[in-house]
DNA sequence: TATTGTTATACTCTATAACTATA
DNA sequence: TATAGTTATAGAGTATAACAATA
């Protein structure tokens, strides 16, 4: 089934009794699916001087509403230690800022500068664009919608907590 | 319209008229779902004793077809540099064997051996496990298929030459 | 004593460049 | 000279453990 999947046969017949071959086949094509995505978005951030993780990073840094460096580990589901490697070559390229919390001073607050507000709305318009689907017909596109939310909301939508 | 895709509320208003919006939030979805069957195929990997790319590495290796080294940087896309430290370690758990080609000395033929041709069947096995997708019906299921397919021969289907 | 951020360290993944042995 | 595999090295990403400052 699986080499069905590595095929270029269009699926014009459905097969729709053999379930797990379906399946099988539908998870293939996600995995290279995303794996263009982030080749892609690979690219686009090199571009802004950043790296997928610091791109991702300053990406969940709202700039109206600052974290602490705890909080920004706990959304994108890493060590409080790789935020430090993160937030430095953030603050290296001036995009964020470390302030101490007067009200706690062992927490830093990460606020988002000028210059990265605008780098941040860069990377938010990478990481929602769609050249990748451009083949489908918007109501096509709202199908598929439909069906990866309903696999997400069934799935691990966000970091996976139901494993 | 990022926020909408972070967001708890089922697509039941599609809004057709978006389509920007709409695609971003496919593009987010995708993300969400490939990361979690990235995150599950990780883990049953390190069960079997591998990482991610040694687990990829032996899926590319058909026993029944074995390929030289350089056939097999170029299937996953990456150096033959790395395929040295990922032989080692399959090689060290076992699973694949070099063999010098005696047609052309310089080569190394890598061939499966039996324990890896019954892990690799529990990799491929793994590779296509859809319980994220089993909120769906088969039919939904189908369509999903046909949509991805649409897109993946539209997008990059193997190692994105079309950047 | 518990928590925040940091440092030190290690392992995986990947890339480039230089080396070897063949061809 | 060109190619296959290897080695050395580097950087990104992530994890654990220990530490200083603060609570």
């Amino acid at each position: 089934m699986w080499d069905m999947a590595q095929s270029t046969v269009p699926p014009t017949g459905p097969e729709l009794g053999d379930r797990s071959g379906l399946a099988g086949d539908v998870v293939g094509r996600i995995t290279h699916i995303a794996s263009a995505m982030r080749h892609h978005q690979g690219t686009e951030f090199a571009e802004l001087g950043l790296t997928p993780a610091t791109a991702r990073a300053l990406h969940e840094l709202d700039p109206d509403c600052p974290l602490p460096a705890r909080d920004l580990a706990e959304v994108l589901g890493c060590d409080r230690s790789n935020v430090t490697a993160l937030v430095d070559k953030l603050e290296q390229a001036g995009l964020v800022e470390r302030r101490v919390d007067p009200a706690d001073r062992r927490q830093k607050t990460l606020v988002v500068t000028e210059t990265g507000r605008q780098v941040r709305a860069r990377v938010r318009q990478v990481m929602s664009d769609s050249r990748l689907l451009a083949g489908l017909s918007t109501e096509e596109l709202a199908t598929l919608r439909e069906l990866v939310w309903k696999v997400s909301d069934g799935g691990c939508p966000e970091q996976c907590e139901t494993d």
